[in-house]
DNA sequence: CTGATTTAGTTTCCTAGTCAATCAAGGAGC
DNA sequence: GCTCCTTGATTGACTAGGAAACTAAATCAG
């Protein structure tokens, strides 16, 4: 074992320990979405089209924290499968919205119920009180981290 | 505003705001890592290898819950970079270890350093009785789905 | 010993992002 | 009514990782 002058561990970090659970419910929620056909960006747009008039690409990029360049590809796909389509914009000619056909938005309840599922599955083994603490502090660090947008990075 | 079904909302899952949360502290970590030429993966490796004797990158990926193939490409990287070097086993032809190089040894502090600050512009907000049971839910969470690997997906 | 299986690692192909360059449409100033 | 600048969106080059096919070495069965 080399001597070395020591540093803090790895498992020390909140940061590490944030993202090992974070990564294990995403992925965990990706494996049931994929049955479906989707993928946790897809869901996201789907979920924030859901019950809101069609809007443009770049609020879409704006509210899911992504360029307007991987909105750009995450629409082309979801058009392929038809749950979104894209409609020019009658009064500017470079504009466009998105929004979801009657096949995306029947899917989206459904969606939603895995996405229920999953929470349940990794939260329920905490406390009504614990999980409220996790929320509010999971809270105050969005709020103080200036963290508006959904996390799809 | 078509009129829908309730579904539950993106941010009532507490999965969705770990997620957030998380990806904004990495984000953030990978940008100061950047300036030192190093990826959080790559910080990763160079941490697990930290004050041990070189190990084959088959016990590195089971410890950072990453794939072998992963692990290969990032090895590689790692020994352009002259951080860590391949050294191949004498007694098994199939074998070989990665260790830490003299340069990438002295710069796990200093990227130590760097996780150190990270963390806690992030998490300064919280009182020390909030970190620590932000800490025990996280250990919680992390036993009870069995998370044994670093999150690096 | 030889052929089959298992194991360690690499490679190829695919997906999903970013960034930067680009294109087309609007709007401002003269 | 041009020219210039800005803005909305797409495209191409690039990066990182996963899955599965592949290669080579070791082990095991007979």
């Amino acid at each position: 074992m080399p001597r070395v002058p020591p540093v803090s561990d790895l498992s020390a970090h909140l940061g590490f320990r944030l993202r090992m659970v974070s990564n294990h419910v995403s992925h965990a929620f990706a494996t049931k979405l994929a049955d479906k056909g989707v993928t946790v960006a897809e869901w996201s747009v789907m979920r924030t089209l859901y019950g809101k008039d069609p809007m443009p690409p770049s609020r879409l990029a704006d509210a899911m924290g992504m360029t307007r360049g991987a909105i750009s590809k995450l629409a082309e796909r979801l058009i392929v499968k038809t749950l979104i389509v894209r409609e020019a914009n009658a009064d500017d000619g470079r504009a466009q919205t998105l929004g979801l056909t009657e096949r995306g938005t029947a899917l989206v309840p459904e969606l939603a119920a895995l996405a229920d599922r999953n929470d349940a599955e990794f939260f329920d083994c905490l406390t009504g009180d614990e999980r409220e603490t996790l929320e509010r502090l999971l809270n105050r660090l969005a709020e103080r981290g200036h963290m508006t947008a959904l996390p799809l990075a």
